[in-house]
DNA sequence: TTGTATGCGTTATCAG
DNA sequence: CTGATAACGCATACAA
């Protein structure tokens, strides 16, 4: 690896005033730094990170930690983090949490470890007391999910009332029979949704022995399964998701078991993808402001960041919590009704 | 940030028995590595990377540079990738090129000033001569996508036979009218694909002017846009997609006209994603060993990455070149021909 | 404008 | 078994 001491050795000048005009810093002939440039290029030099960090503070990094980059919403949100990040000169570390806690321990030690700049996570269900304990020490935007402990930023929808809105319109729509299959209630976001629904089935005066509800891990296989069990037991008319990839297991499980959408169900998904429209006219979604959360988090990392810098300690001041709202995406046809089947 | 200093000031003792006792070093009482572990337990000492850096060689950073996390192919890939370079205590960092040779080559930049222990990449369309050189300083493993001048090890499907089986299938159907919308011919995949049809196209002894090409940037907009002008000027009864995104895009365009499929129109998808089977009977697809791609690329990169740590100059000896098989995932239904259209 | 000296946190080497 | 010391590459305060 060539260091700045080459190009030294190769100009006959001191690894100083190489170092200066790499910097361009104003007291160094342009002569110099023009020599110093090319003969940089020549050699192939990179700074080396590392050694700039250890005099400086950070690094140039900020991590992403979320359980999942196959769901389109965290896809969507690490395009978008990842543009922020590029544009102010920082490199996006991805992690992967598959949900679990000692995976997030792991990434966020790594991070710390590399001086990471700051983090955006989507905390996992039920994260170790360590794991807060380190959060505390760097610039932290939470995603969606809320963890109490934590007094970090914060930026989520308003899940109660999305899934509030959905129960609402399908109570509209005249259906009498709901379903919900969501997350885990431990998650933040579970217990909201959840609540949503329940708010939804009293204002609807529809009585909770014509409703389901199931919730568990928020992956596309629990709710194909859960799904499938319940299409045979249960017959709703109307099913709300809890989830991304939640309403991606339940499709699945509409198309392995062959009810008919909108003819026999109608479903809101949660998240709307390109593909939801592909269900003719049976697929309403709530709709998610996916890049508004994204850049909002990028953005408000990035200032947390520059604060943090001034400030020797980094002392979360005033954590920002904002919810941003979700937005029905309509597409029923009032045909959904017509051909229900009898109640079992 | 608390250093290995702290803890040696605080236990009275030297820094380098600090240093030992975290190594887990042989030379070294257990009874003080205990008092230390618990001193930096206490303190919530975390290892300062670039600090280790110095002394040693790399970071234990893989990058993974991409074009796009939005594709269903490559957020698989960044999945598997992940868990791989996990497992072998490396931190995956995304880079996304948007296709863009600048963006790639800053990324690039970024990774080695970083001291990135090695690189996977899916290269952009046409790369700057100064990312190959950047690149041949360090272990790359090229995935889908093959650059001339770099001479490293490379991981893809066999573009031209799968896209040659597609067209035969169609063709076995019965249909006479083809079209294709793939990638950029300067593209090593688009390239390859695009033969592929054409030799189906001779083998099946289908005349040129009964069939239509186009190829652009492989983004769903372009495949859309496509589709949609295609669909008036000329009306195939067999199309092919070229790529996962125009795949999506071309069902955009489906959904949009209302063309059926496939009752109008059978269609052969490139990658096998769940929603592919969302289309009735109508979606067969080119299903992508996208995980052995993604394994075999990881495990081979981290082998690499050891036989570099040996040899101090890094060579990339008899750089690997292997092609994996696609596999057709067949769902039309025989009733695709019925309802053909009258030629325009 | 340029050169010299110093220190960042770790770890390997050598001395105790 | 433990302590002292040097070195990694870079940036900067200070001297020239």
């Amino acid at each position: 690896m060539v260091t700045i001491k080459d190009i030294a050795l190769q100009l006959n000048i001191s690894p100083s005033t190489v170092a200066r005009a790499l910097a361009d810093h104003p007291h160094t002939s342009d002569a110099t730094k023009a020599r110093v440039r090319t003969a940089a290029s020549d050699l192939g030099y990179v700074v080396h990170a590392a050694a700039r960090m250890m005099r400086g503070q950070s690094s140039k990094l900020i991590g992403l930690i979320i359980p999942d980059v196959q769901n389109d919403f965290y896809a969507t949100v690490a395009k978008t983090l990842a543009e922020t990040c590029n544009s102010a000169g920082f490199q996006l570390v991805l992690a992967i949490t598959e949900d679990e806690p000692a995976t997030e321990n792991k990434h966020i030690r790594e991070l710390i470890s590399a001086r990471a700049a700051g983090i955006v996570i989507v905390p996992c269900r039920s994260p170790w007391r360590d794991t807060i304990k380190l959060l505390k020490g760097l610039p932290v935007v939470q995603l969606i999910r809320n963890t109490p402990g934590l007094g970090a930023d914060w930026f989520g929808i308003d899940d109660e009332s999305a899934i509030h809105e959905a129960t609402m319109h399908l109570s509209g729509l005249g259906h009498t029979r709901l379903a919900y299959i969501g997350g885990h209630q431990e998650l933040s976001t579970g217990a909201a949704r959840l609540a949503g629904f329940n708010r939804g089935l009293r204002e609807a005066d529809i009585d909770l022995g014509s409703s389901f509800v199931a919730t568990g891990p928020p992956r596309a296989a629990f709710a194909k399964q859960t799904f499938v069990e319940m299409i045979k037991k249960f017959k709703p008319t109307g099913l709300i998701s809890g989830g991304s990839r939640l309403t991606y297991g339940i499709l699945e499980g509409v198309s392995q078991t062959g009810v008919r959408v909108p003819g026999d169900l109608s479903i809101v998904g949660f998240g709307d993808s390109p593909w939801s429209r592909w269900w003719g006219n049976g697929l309403t979604t709530i709709g998610l402001p996916i890049q508004d959360i994204a850049h909002a988090s990028g953005a408000l990392l990035l200032r947390r960041i520059e604060q943090s810098k001034n400030s020797n300690e980094y002392q979360p001041v005033r954590p920002s919590r904002a919810v941003l709202s979700s937005f029905l995406v309509k597409r029923d046809s009032t045909a959904s009704l017509v051909n229900l089947g009898p109640d079992p």
